[in-house]
DNA sequence: AACTTATACAACCGCATTTAC
DNA sequence: AGTAAATGCGGTTGTATAAGT
């Protein structure tokens, strides 16, 4: 693919947006919306890149962007989808309406990494190729009996973590028999894991006991995955029980 | 007051992915 | 199916301002 020239090298203006153009941009949007931001600037009549325009809009000037300092309610929340998700920015400002990727990549960097090593609580540093998960549509964690709403994620985590430990309580460690097809896999995306962290703490995770690999039933145990042991352990674990069954090799490619 | 260093945040760059043809 | 263009994303940089010396 050939590459765009870059902004300066076309004439056009790079830097610090005037209150003018904002002005102008917003106009146009306001007009016309923005279909096609390569063509925005020359039919509004703006010296910048379509790239350029589309961050001012999108990091600055959109309607529903909330301004001013972060709540401590947010930064908590930032943290803890950080702990889920990584790096993914956009990700995470999916879940925090109004705010903004790059909004909440500054706020980490700036304030809330260097607040958690204050705490000797050092950020989980997740791989890049964790976090670069193949964007699917969330699947069903398959569990005993099929949830009547099959695009229903939450259902099926909380009828695991609730509803079968009366049945298979052992030692604290609930198992969770997976009757195992290769398209009822889980999809370890963004969703997954949020559905999975969000329900009571990383017991959850323990809870879920049971993968099938190779065809096979396979039994998450003590000690291996703990109750209470951290989200990247967890994953590792799963990535790896993964890698080796070779099953899904684009779903998550080698570390 | 002048200078240096640290901080915050907007904007850019380049790669990856998606879309259109 | 292949290719180019468009868009999205995350890392990085630039700059204004605040704080410290």
């Amino acid at each position: 693919m050939v590459r765009a020239p870059c902004c300066e090298k076309m004439g056009l203006k790079k830097g610090p947006w005037s209150p003018e153009e904002d002005q102008i941009l917003i106009n146009y949007i306001n007009l016309y919306g923005h279909g096609n931001w390569r063509a925005l600037p020359k039919l509004a009549g703006l010296l910048r890149c379509g790239k350029s325009c589309r961050l001012r809009w999108a990091n600055y000037l959109k309607p529903d962007i909330k301004r001013g300092n972060f709540t401590r309610e947010e930064e908590e929340t930032i943290i803890k989808l950080h702990q889920m998700l990584g790096n993914r920015w956009s990700a995470i400002a999916a879940r925090l309406p109004g705010r903004t990727d790059n909004e909440i990549k500054n706020v980490w960097h700036t304030h809330l990494k260097k607040r958690l090593i204050r705490h000797n609580q050092p950020p989980i540093n997740i791989p890049s190729k964790f976090t670069r998960i193949r964007e699917e549509p969330p699947v069903n964690f398959p569990v005993h009996e099929q949830p009547s709403d099959a695009t229903d994620c939450s259902s099926d985590v909380s009828s695991l973590t609730t509803g079968n430990s009366d049945d298979n309580n052992n030692n604290n460690h609930t198992h969770v028999k997976v009757e195992y097809s290769q398209d009822m896999f889980p999809q370890m995306d963004e969703d997954f894991w949020f559905e999975v962290l969000s329900t009571e703490s990383s017991e959850a995770i323990s809870d879920f006991g049971a993968v099938g690999v190779n065809q096979e039933l396979h039994y998450l145990s003590p000690p291996t995955v703990e109750a209470g042991s951290s989200m990247h352990d967890n994953m590792e674990f799963w990535y790896n029980l993964l890698s080796r069954s070779g099953e899904l090799p684009d779903l998550l490619p080698d570390i």
